[in-house]
DNA sequence: TCAGCATACTTGACAATGTCAAGTATGTCG
DNA sequence: CGACATACTTGACATTGTCAAGTATGCTGA
């Protein structure tokens, strides 16, 4: 009955299946059992879906890791693996979701509302790691460290060649569990010192 | 008159304008003057194309590395410094490199070839900031963090919303050289402390 | 009650694209 | 000289994104 939710559910779909360049307009459409031009009655064009996926996606994400500082424990390593987790069981989403080409002139508003919620959860999870207020400057290095960090291993692990070289018998969720302890442990202990000096 | 190098460089300057999905085989082909159909006969299809500029880039990258292990300094430093040098100063194979979906099935053999080049200069690299030889797991965790600082960091500047959060007045120079300092720092530090345990 | 209007679509058309099929010209080699 | 590979070209086709113009349905204020 919702077609604007059928029409994202199927464009969700494919970007997980086989990625946002396979996702058409009259195929989304024909998948809702809808005319070629009604998903551009509810989303302007191509890139409207993508932003709307994109939206959705950083919305889940800020979500995500607001709970997971709430809940107390290692914020960076709370963090990490919401990111992951994000990324992983949402594949669709994660697909668009840092494809600005793709979801339009520097996006919706909307979508970048949701992507501001989630960046400021990742200022504040650098606050708590290093146990004290940053200056624009640190705080801007450190963000983007940690955000490399979860989004690296996340984009080399989903899409790039990083799942292929595995060794064998060790299996994905064990290696992120690896990660997941070296990356923690490392920017925690660089946070350490920081304090001491 | 070499019609297949036209051909990839009008592909690597529209990639590096526009992104892969702006690349159209008749685009392509009415760029070098020559028919709609003359690229399928040096490239088989459009991802054709991908495959030989994902080559073409993961050699200028694994020559890169090596070249800068060679000589001297702090590895990882001059591999994080090598690696932003060449996605930022090569976009247009940067952005096809890690786009698995629009290289083809499981990428042509020559492809993977030269990205397993630029995968050894990494382990060579994680083997030199560790000060010891690690086993299979240990190496695949680390060689997994750096790539991940590495390419997190650049797809997140170039492509990503990170460029657009930097604090008014700082340069993406001054922010690419401290970030740098910083993960180089972080890793180092790490690697010494585990030779102490 | 009914005209006016917004919402949620549909049908029809068009240029552009990826790719298959089949041609042609230019070597090169036994 | 003839067989064959290389490097193209011309022609066709289904599919796509999008513009333009229609239609049906529900609300809303006079």
């Amino acid at each position: 009955m919702d077609v604007r939710r059928q029409v994202l559910d199927a464009a969700i779909g494919i970007c997980a299946s086989a990625g946002p360049d396979a996702v058409s307009m009259r195929d989304v459409a024909r998948r809702s059992g809808v005319s070629h031009q009604a998903p551009y009655h509810h989303f302007g064009d191509r890139a409207g879906i993508f932003a709307a996926i994109s939206e959705e996606g950083f919305g889940k994400l800020a979500d995500a890791m607001d709970l997971a500082l709430q809940r107390g424990g290692s914020p960076a390593r709370s963090c990490l693996e919401v990111y992951l987790h994000i990324a992983r069981d949402h594949l669709g989403h994660f697909r668009v979701m840092f494809r600005s080409d793709i979801c339009g002139t520097s996006t919706h508003e909307h979508t970048q509302a949701e992507a501001g919620r989630a960046y400021a959860a990742l200022e504040k999870m650098v606050e708590l790691t290093l146990g004290r207020r940053a200056d624009d400057r640190e705080m801007t290095t450190w963000a983007s460290m940690m955000w490399s960090l979860a989004h690296g291993f996340s984009a080399l692990l989903i899409d790039g060649p990083l799942a292929a070289k595995l060794p064998s018998g060790l299996l994905v969720e064990q290696h992120i569990a690896e990660f997941v302890t070296l990356a923690t442990e490392m920017v925690e202990n660089q946070a350490k010192l920081l304090l001491l000096v």
